[in-house]
DNA sequence: CACAATTTGATTGTGTACAACTGAATTTGG
DNA sequence: CCAAATTCAGTTGTACACAATCAAATTGTG
């Protein structure tokens, strides 16, 4: 198993499968007008509004290189607001605005279709989220400690 | 498991899972000067030499938009050459070259690494990788069933 | 043969990812 | 109290992904 040949038989799945469902919302979510990892973000704000920029990043793995140009486009869609925290000038505060709040409701259809297209049942889709969590684990760990 | 908060919970990880690996290939990749698309072209070729673009891309599932500045950066880097076929002006030919054989020798310590990052036991990852083809395979025939 | 449809790869444009760096603001150690 | 270290967001540069479009070459059909 340690040949080049069978090698990415895994990593090649997961890098597969992730595109393949990142595609999938990328249909669902036409009708929003938000890709993946903007949704991704607006989850974050509907569970919890007034965010710092780090706070989003610490949950969804994702450094400022990544969100603070994805968060500008989120407020050009008139989804988020950019506010700097007055008691710290360096942090910038994401508030949704009316529109944005007003979104979860069209968005409230999006997982069950997301769940139908993924056609496992409860027990494989326990199983595999717990799965992954532990490699995601245990690769960070492993890459940590050699770089 | 129909709610927004719920939902993501497995797209998430496996988004999640894809990256950190990804995040794992590029230091052990830092070695070979290639990032993991590159490397998985490069895998492809040391399988069976001489494909076409088309093929390459059938195989990793990437389309020419990718492949064409990717294929062009390991050209540049001596890797591979690109010959437009004669008996057919539209297809391009990607061969190694002597230097991207002889990388496959540097490669050869790649897998045993990543294997042991990933900590699952032989069960585990079998199947995983078996949720992960079928995972895929029903999101990507939701998908074109939708659209 | 003519010519429309298809195939193939390339290009363009948008949007992530992420390393490396910058600059301003805050915190801390002495 | 103040200089050094740290924190935070942003910017820059490189490299995917992928939709949309294009041009050239080939193929199928009448």
């Amino acid at each position: 198993m340690d040949s080049l040949r069978l090698d990415d038989q895994l990593c090649f799945g997961l890098y597969a499968a992730s595109r393949a469902v990142t595609s999938l919302y990328r249909v669902v979510l036409e009708d929003l007008d938000l890709t993946y990892p903007q949704y991704l973000v607006m989850l974050a704000l509907w569970e919890e509004d007034h965010r710092q920029v780090k706070e989003l990043g610490a949950e969804l793995s994702l450094d400022s290189g990544t969100l603070s140009p994805l968060l500008k486009r989120l407020e050009g869609a008139g989804l988020v607001r950019r506010t700097r925290q007055t008691d710290d000038e360096r942090s910038v505060r994401i508030s949704l605005t009316p529109e944005g709040v007003a979104l979860k409701e069209k968005a409230q259809g999006v997982p069950s279709v997301i769940g139908a297209a993924m056609a496992l049942d409860e027990a494989e889709l326990t199983r595999m989220r717990k799965s992954l969590d532990r490699l995601t684990a245990s690769v960070n760990a492993y890459r940590d400690s050699i770089s």
